[in-house]
RNA sequence: GGCCGGGUGGUAGAGUGGUUAUGCAGAGGACUGCAAAUCCUUGUACGUCGGUUCGAUUCCGAUCCCGGCCUCCA
């Protein structure tokens, strides 16, 4: 195994060399369960699921944490417009969340932590801080001293000068400096709220990732990794606390996805042009929208268009007709890890260089399309299959892929059946005219006819 | 202003100091009653200007654009 990946607090890609290879540890950012998922929110959810599957492949103990965060102010905002309740909304977007996982076909990651049930460890996360003469207590806040903490900005490669020429904002006045930010911050119902030494109040918006990472990792774990819009302030500030507290770097190497655009457009809701996941599940195969969001590179920007929708749709539909012909039983067999194509791990390996991987799997279709011997052919067949299932793809067998309906109000197979009946005998009759009218028609209801040797065959177009 | 990325053929998108990325779209052909799928052939790219080199798209410098972050954001 030799695995690269890029760091970004060296701006290099390294080799990744594990604290212990018997158990790998890797922590991502996870949602702020306010709103539905977005697009762009499964972007992360994809690469570093592929990530984990890559590790899992070479490692045999891998933990994957990923948190909900569901203290957040944003949060409280939305209780207020909408009249509901924050569990309500929690439970609510986190349900949303989870399915949008399951429609991207991303594994479960090994503990899925919640702020909720970590507010102790928050809390004396933060006493630590202020036992150590990085946090003071001010008007009811609790606020990290960012001066006291040498190596501030060595992630996102900020000096603090910088950060306060930069500084845009109003300086809060319970803060002593204005690049301070708030660890513990006071509430009044219907906002939530602790007890706490520092008074009835919440958490801030970091210090959730550095005591949750701590409690199920350790102070020093291997991975950490988020969207790039993290590096600054969430990342810089984790660092800042877990460093602080622990006397120990928290992460070993920080992973950083790129930012997803709509047709050349930045996501916002004043443009209209936010793309929830939930919508696209009746209207798209997940494995679609996983492979359009690992067709470029995890640190390149990527754009989402109906272009790259329809190419992504293409390439999974070539992929399943180079081993529609693989006997049933092969879709439901475990994933077989010797089996997956050396050529892809190669390419992953390379701090998951997804293009190059995929153009491997189709090297494998043209490969399994230009064989004359039956058995190397199933051969290349079990390799495609094994190895594009290990990356989450192929994991609804051809027969379903091809002929499964997405919405209820598409035809339904016994009608199809019907049709193909009267095409049947059109073609025998020699009636091409007929026959091809009976195509057309199914066309327009979207389904494709092919005929083959062994006669009619037929499939949505999707 | 500060800090980061990026400019590749019609398009999407990897990569490399000299040798075909790959997909999609296009053209021609094979197969087919016609199609679909598949196969064969085909396009000929690396922002601009310098430098290093036997040779640069690939390294160095300059320059022009584009995008992101510096405030909530995956």
């Amino acid at each position: 195994m030799n695995l690269q990946l890029y760091n970004t607090r060296t701006r290099i890609k390294e080799a990744f060399l594990p604290m212990d290879p018997a158990h790998i540890q890797m922590y991502v950012c996870g949602p702020t369960v306010y709103a539905p998922p977005h697009i762009g929110n499964g972007r992360p959810v994809v690469v570093f699921d592929l990530l984990f599957r890559l590790l899992q492949a070479v490692y045999p103990n891998v933990t994957y944490v990923r948190n909900i965060t569901d203290v957040d102010d944003k949060i409280n905002q939305r209780a207020l417009e909408t009249g509901r309740s924050i569990q309500d909304i929690t439970t609510e977007i986190t349900g949303y969340f989870h399915e949008t996982c399951a429609y991207l076909g991303a594994l479960s990651p090994t503990v899925e932590p919640r702020v909720t049930g970590h507010i102790p460890e928050i809390i004396q996360m933060i006493q630590t801080l202020i036992d150590k003469g990085f946090a003071y207590e001010n008007e009811g806040h609790v606020l990290y001293s960012v001066h006291k903490f040498a190596d501030y900005g060595q992630l996102s490669r900020k000096n603090q000068d910088e950060l306060l020429a930069g500084a845009r904002v109003e300086v809060a006045p319970y803060k002593e400096n204005a690049e301070d930010f708030v660890l513990w911050k006071p509430s009044t119902a219907p906002t939530p709220g602790w007890e706490s030494p520092f008074g009835y109040g919440r958490p801030g918006w970091h210090i959730e990732c550095s005591a949750m990472s701590a409690k199920h990792l350790g102070e020093t774990f291997d991975i950490h990794g988020g969207g790039i819009d993290l590096v600054f302030p969430h990342h810089e500030n984790e660092i800042a606390q877990s460093a602080a507290c622990h006397d120990a770097p928290m992460a070993n190497v920080w992973m950083h996805n790129g930012h997803l655009s709509v047709s050349g457009q930045k996501m916002s809701k004043s443009l209209g042009n936010v793309i929830v996941i939930q919508d696209l599940m009746h209207a798209l195969n997940g494995q679609v929208v996983r492979w359009g969001l690992l067709s470029s590179h995890y640190r390149q920007p990527l754009d989402w268009t109906p272009e790259l929708v329809q190419t992504s749709n293409a390439a999974l539909n070539r992929l399943y007709t180079a081993i529609e012909s693989l006997s049933d039983e092969k879709w439901t067999m475990p994933i077989d890890l010797k089996g997956v194509d050396t050529e892809v791990l190669t390419a992953l390996q390379d701090d998951l260089n997804t293009p190059a991987a995929f153009a491997r799997l189709h090297e494998l279709v043209h490969s399994i399309n230009t064989a004359i011997d039956e058995q190397i052919k199933v051969q290349l067949q079990t390799t495609l299959l094994n190895t594009a299932r290990f990356m989450g793809f192929l994991t609804d067998s051809a027969n379903e892929w091809f002929r499964g309906a997405l919405s209820s109000d598409a035809i339904s197979e016994s009608e199809i059946q019907d049709y193909l009946d009267q095409r049947h005998s059109a073609k025998l009759a020699k009636d091409f005219k007929a026959a091809d009218e009976i195509r057309d028609t199914l066309k327009s209801k979207g389904v494709i006819i092919k005929d083959t040797p062994s006669g009619q065959e037929w499939q949505r177009a999707n």
